[in-house]
DNA sequence: AAATCGCTGTGGTCTAGTCCTCTTCCGCCT
DNA sequence: AGGCGGAAGAGGACTAGACCACAGCGATTT
């Protein structure tokens, strides 16, 4: 809470939390920054940031109003960890492998790597409160991080973080697959059942590709759920 | 292109498009401000409305640089028909059914109305270059639009704006199904094959509920991609 | 050769205003 | 009663500056 406007982004946050409920109209920005002796313009600043974070709307012409809660937060970029703690679950793993193998034509196109240039391959069963939720299969190239510097009873995210490979992007790809006999049996459900397939392409701020991320999560305990808005548009 | 910094945004674009490469670096704020003729103000308005399309990306310190492209849009709410066209398809629909009903205590909860209150609900099959892409079933509440004035041969997403009922935001889930034998046979598929199930509730701007629907997707044919990034940030 | 310091240039924050555009509503006119 | 017009008040665009924080690099120091 370094900037003016953070701090006001924070007061505004607390107000809306205790006097204001969904769809009460905050005090006007000219008044806002009188009161917290600021300008306009910062004011402007942390409304912005609310808004992102769809708390407010604010309506050209009207006011800023508080936004109805429930509803969900746009996705972030999350290790199956994180994503699984928001969710009200335990999250555990089991390593079911990890080689390094030369990458396939196709793998290698997405990682923008030379083709058969050497490629860590992990799999591991991610399990939430202890039962089967997930099975991810993750490719990162050797060049990036060797399988001997991997620790397997850490958070890969932690150690890549370490090693100065911060995810920041994601290109994602969601679709729906019927599980083979090997799969849901890993995962505990009948052969045949459908589970949402996540494959995802990690990259750092400057868009460089770090890992390739294929998920099969089972579709009776897993689903994504998030917001979208018209705008972003025109041409 | 009504302001300056659209305008500006789109000569960025332009530039970007004709003889900058994937993080090359933009001219800095201050020269594009004078080179413009605008206060630097201006020009980040410009640049922040690139950098939430993730055309570019700005680096403290160091310079605001094309991103690499290939990066797919943010998913914006869109009707079906537009959604088809922006994958090359060319759309059509079947009506399947089309009534009123007392809504279900679940569907009158999502649409914020009193249980049993009179709904709209529109029974469609998809098309895409002719061939069935998706089992579409809308709701919307009769007090905001009626059966009697709904054009079953226009697009319901005109006729809703025409009735001053733009949908603004969208809470969306998305899960994974096996396609009953029934909607197999509409889709055209095998029974029990996997399908993508899209739950949407659509609001207005003001955060009002005007219609809930529910969309199968054959996975053969149909899959979500989209980016997401780490931020949108702390706590 | 390696570490450090500081300079320069970049984006980030902030000010104190002005004018524009849109919504809302009240009062006037019909 | 109904419609219309205009004023008030809200957010949106914009200016011309100032200073802050960070990255990168070269020179100085160790």
């Amino acid at each position: 809470m370094v900037y003016k406007y953070e701090v006001i982004s924070e007061q505004l946050i607390k107000r809306i939390g205790e006097t204001l409920g969904p769809h009460d109209a905050l005090p006007p920005e000219r008044e806002l920054a009188e009161e917290y002796g600021v300008s306009r313009m910062t004011v402007r600043a942390a409304i912005a940031k609310l808004t992102e974070q769809s708390r407010v709307y604010q309506v050209h012409g009207s006011g800023t109003f508080v936004a109805s809660m429930d509803v969900s937060k746009a996705p972030r970029l999350t290790s199956f960890t994180e994503d699984m703690v928001s969710r009200g679950f335990d999250p555990s793993s089991s390593v079911l492998g990890a080689w390094t193998e030369p990458s396939s034509p196709e793998v290698a196109e997405r990682l923008k790597i030379e083709p058969g240039t050497q490629c860590m391959r992990l799999k591991r069963l991610r399990l939430a409160d202890g039962r089967p939720m997930a099975l991810e299969e993750t490719r990162i190239p050797q060049s990036l991080f060797s399988l001997a510097q991997l620790d397997l009873g850490r958070s890969l995210y932690e150690q890549l973080t370490e090693a100065g490979l911060d995810l920041y992007r994601a290109e994602q790809e969601i679709r729906s697959v019927s599980l083979t006999a090997a799969d849901s049996k890993l995962l505990q459900v009948d052969v045949g059942a459908p589970a949402l397939c996540v494959e995802r392409l990690g990259c750092s701020r400057r868009g460089s590709p770090i890992e390739l991320a294929q998920t099969l999560y089972r579709s009776d305990r897993y689903s994504f759920r998030f917001p979208i808005t018209r705008d972003g548009n025109e041409k």
